[in-house]
DNA sequence: GCCAAAATTGTAAGCGCTTACACTCTTCTT
DNA sequence: AAGAAGAGTGTAAGCGCTTACAATTTTGGC
């Protein structure tokens, strides 16, 4: 058996006729190749099938032709979808994914910001899905030469896309006061849970000023916090079933803590709307399933988004660019959890 | 400011005053280097902080400390969960996790097995999460050179570990038998979807297999293809409906069709275990919220079990290997949607 | 103690690509 | 029509590591 010997530039260069230096730079359409020799290039290449190796243009100093995900958590609902569509954006443009979770460890964290050029070897770029940087690793970051963009965090030196969180609330929240509600509780966001600080406060903020709005003011004794999970809905609704008569609504701050406020709800024999009307945010699958009302934000689109940004960027590294942030656009969502005040 | 000279093998080299050949041996515990040869490069590493290169390395023909995990889609709750248990069994192992989802299009993987020779240059080993590969796939995967082990695969030759999906069918079947029913239907997994053939053909296996243990015979009416979503399910149980009177079981071949199949039910006013009982396979998160009894599946455990495998595999890459495969248990879990036929 | 065999270490040649720089042609200027 | 400027191409020096193979040191048998 004959040893499959690799295709390598050199081969392009002699089947084109050209320099191994032209070759590299038809390759890479860098200026000063005339289009006789890019056609010849590109010819020989594709006859010979050529592929070039991402290690030794990574070690030469070219790209390594991969851009890292960085997540709190690959599975998470949120992340997961986010991840995939990101994941696909960079497959079609010829970049390979490389995943890594935190796993709600900072030990992860710690470990990469701790050798951020030996991240930068591997990968050219990176997004991070709600990651919460210090701001002394937002330095780091921005300075490591690395390409940057990020799903759901503000004020940062790069491109970000998310949603208004704020907004979002607030939408939801007038929903509830639009149907009439006016005692209202609000299952919050823990700063400490996977979910960005900012996620977590905006969303707060976006009650309470929808709430100001009215006229009305925020019961310390409404605001639960909550995980961002079923069970850290659950136990929310609970201590609230507990502490004190029910409020004729709760917004839950994702729908996963919804759900667990359903579930709070059906175990007490109560259910929503008939005892309390519940809206949650996200809009994720199982919210259909159980009808709950909530504003859905597009997932998908924002990791898909802000992968292209840092697509665009690494394949126009040279042009100038301002960081710039986009906020997707919410829907509210109406379904069967939430219904008009009597 | 100073130009950040990357440490390299030299400057180990030249502090351990050993040449770059000794240490480069040293660092991969290779035999033949002295404890002396040994301790000095170790020291000398760590005062430095020398992180090999990566790109370096894989192009001299070392590894490329990264391994990929090819699923058929990232977003769904087995996959997230088996990509995030083995991505972390990689990470602590120093290997970084590429991801290659599959999208549910067959051109990825397509691109993917045109090309092997690319992926094992960026690449040490691949991790399968049930992914469908036709024999010639398998076969060129098996001469990449490429380490492999896989999740929910059968007759396959690398490590496989999954659960005996018969059996647990068989179990979950077997449950509604012992409850007194005899009038079952099945929401079968289609061949065409995600999961691989042999897993729904597995589980359709273990469904007949429990109505010939109680001498019954399964009645082509009763057998439902179905996706492995909640509309899949959703759409078979209606399907179900709109066709016959009902049975008065229902074996869903996954928890996320069975969500679907008590949606229907709730749409047409029905419910489980009421009018139906519905058992499922996985234990999927919102099925202890719902209520679904099930047959739980450890789903981070055989990622991290396949992932474990192949690390071992890539550590020990001269040592013989067998293909192994491995079962892990099924659990029946007993919750409200099954209850005793009278 | 002496010599071969074994253990350890060093030398040097790449791996396939990028890039600074040198070189050869074309085009314009004036 | 001569020279400058520029476009296109080629030469060669690495990038940081692995790995034959050669050189050296150690070990052990007699």
């Amino acid at each position: 058996m004959v040893k499959a010997h690799r295709v390598t530039i050199q081969d392009v260069a002699i089947l084109s006729g050209l320099s191994i230096c032209t070759v590299s730079r038809a390759l890479r359409n860098l200026p000063n190749v005339s289009e006789k020799a890019q056609a010849k290039v590109a010819d020989a290449a594709a006859k010979l099938g050529y592929k070039p190796s991402s290690a030794a243009a990574r070690l030469a100093g070219g790209s390594t032709r991969s851009i890292a995900i960085i997540a709190p958590t690959a599975t998470a609902w949120f992340f997961a979808q986010a991840v995939e569509a990101a994941e696909e954006v960079f497959g079609d443009s010829g970049f390979d994914t490389v995943l890594i979770s935190l796993h709600g460890k900072s030990s992860v964290k710690r470990k990469i910001f701790g050798d951020l050029p030996g991240l930068s070897q591997r990968v050219d770029g990176v997004l991070l899905l709600n990651v919460d940087l210090s701001e002394s690793e937002v330095a780091l970051l921005a300075a490591s030469g690395l390409a940057v963009a990020s799903v759901g965090m503000t004020s940062v030196p790069w491109d970000n896309v998310g949603i208004d969180d704020e907004l979002a609330a607030w939408r939801a929240t007038s929903h509830l006061l639009g149907l009439g509600h006016w005692d209202l509780a609000v299952l919050s966001g823990r700063e400490t849970q996977e979910n960005s600080v900012l996620t977590a406060s905006d969303r707060l903020k976006g009650f309470s000023r929808a709430l100001k709005d009215h006229h009305l003011t925020v019961h310390p004794d409404l605001v639960i916090n909550s995980d961002s999970t079923i069970d850290g809905g659950r136990k929310a609704m609970n201590e609230l079933i507990a502490h004190r008569s029910l409020p004729t609504a709760v917004f839950a701050h994702c729908d996963e803590a919804a759900f667990g406020a359903l579930m709070a709800l059906r175990e007490h024999g109560l259910s929503a709307p008939k005892n309390v009307s519940v809206i949650g945010i996200d809009d994720h699958p199982m919210s259909w399933f159980l009808g709950l009302s909530t504003l859905a934000q597009p997932v998908a689109d924002q990791g898909a988004f802000a992968a292209n940004l840092l697509v665009d960027r690494l394949q126009n590294a040279d042009a100038p660019h301002e960081p710039s942030n986009h906020f997707l656009d919410t829907k509210l969502i109406e379904r069967k959890t939430t219904r008009r005040q009597r």
